[in-house]
DNA sequence: GGCGTTGTTGTGCAAGTGTATAAATAGCCT
DNA sequence: AGGCTATTTATACACTTGCACAACAACGCC
């Protein structure tokens, strides 16, 4: 897109700043995780991306040495953001276990987690983890830390009820319940119009809770 | 790699076989799939696929306008077979509701359908769905299609314990158990050496009892 | 058995890819 | 203000890609 309504002096040098390197690599990943939700893995060029961050191609290889480790970069970054907003939900001191894991179910099924193209993201790259090593250790990590952090959260919530389960019955309820929040995660990003607000969370609470054979929360219910 | 062990016409052209064109084309969908599993939508090229099929890259456009449409063929081939496998365990005749959702579960946390390549090519070509709309129509059926059964044989499972829920906790029941088994389908195909044989199926089996209320099944009722 | 049909091969090509590297300039330091 | 240096642009290059097309040969048909 040559801009013909400049006083062009025809050979004129592309004009630009210097940003500093931290900005300037956080704005090449940006550029390439919109490239790679909008046209996949190979077909985010890094010409593409030079274009959607505003410079040109050559800089990508100031930053980073070559274009998969701008990738792995990306994704990486990717995975922080997603397990940030979540993990934060964790964190409220003044909270019943029970309400903490609430408020992580209800963090992770709403936006901006439930999101079409973060799921897209996702997607694209995790396919590739079954070829790319380093893609499949990413992932386990993050899958593993995740599972962990639910573990946690579990094991407190059925402290609080004065049960006291095995590793064997801890890591069934976390795997199960790790699955109940990435199934519904997935069916919202790929259809969230057919769910009203709020839906997908009410339905992973209560999921989880029969999965943990709690009584529903509002009352005290005889059984 | 030149093979020089021949006796060596110098230019000898290479010999072929005609194939119907039935199996030509199933050939060349399953080197496709074989190929975007290994290398990415873009990665799989003409070339690629053409040698993994045991044919020249030439020949595809034979038989396919161009990439495009052999990928959605192979997108649909693929979607075909998974979907095929699963469905076949709701059919058992002879079966109360609740052994045919059991088998059903089981039939999907199990190989063939608990499988890295299959998990690897569905991610692949969904990653897309958010830039292809046919891609996410297609999606779109597939899941309501699988939703619809699961709530068929909910209905009937509980209609056999004498409960009669409304059109909302169906919908509801559906989606959760739906969210179990992507959830627990996801797991099994990334860590799938991290549970042991016939683990998952137990573990979505026992969650989507205890989301439907029912009793273990026989796990202390020895008879 | 020759022959025509057409499935199949091989080659060519323009466009686009990632990478390499030289030239230019923006902005800090003194 | 005026250089210095690292950031940024611009160009070059070898290679791959999807697609087009002409030559060839396998196989059915008379």
């Amino acid at each position: 897109m040559p801009d013909a309504a400049n006083p062009a002096p025809m050979n004129a040098r592309r004009k630009f700043r210097r940003e500093g390197e931290e900005r300037r690599r956080q704005d090449l990943i940006d550029a390439t995780l919109d490239s790679v939700a909008e046209h996949g893995l190979e077909g985010a060029t890094l010409r593409t991306i030079a274009l959607r961050a505003g410079v040109t191609a050559g800089l990508i290889r100031h930053y980073f040495p070559g274009k998969a480790d701008l990738l792995q970069e990306a994704y990486a970054a990717l995975m922080d953001r997603m397990t940030e907003q979540a993990k934060a939900a964790l964190l409220m001191e003044d909270a019943s276990p029970r309400q903490r894991l609430a408020a992580f179910v209800t963090a992770n099924l709403n936006a901006p987690i439930i999101d079409q193209r973060v799921f897209s993201l996702w997607a694209t790259f995790i396919g590739r983890a079954g070829a790319d090593p380093t893609l499949a250790r990413a992932h386990r990590e993050g899958y593993l830390g995740f599972r962990n952090e639910v573990e946690a959260v579990v094991a407190e919530v059925l402290a609080a009820e004065r049960r006291k389960p095995d590793a064997g019955e801890l890591r069934h309820h976390a795997i199960a319940i790790n699955a109940i929040i990435d199934g519904l995660w997935i069916e919202g990003c790929l259809a969230g119009e057919m769910f009203s607000p709020g839906e997908l969370a009410a339905i992973g609470i209560k999921a989880i809770e029969a999965e943990l054979g709690l009584a529903p929360e509002k009352q005290f219910q005889e059984k």
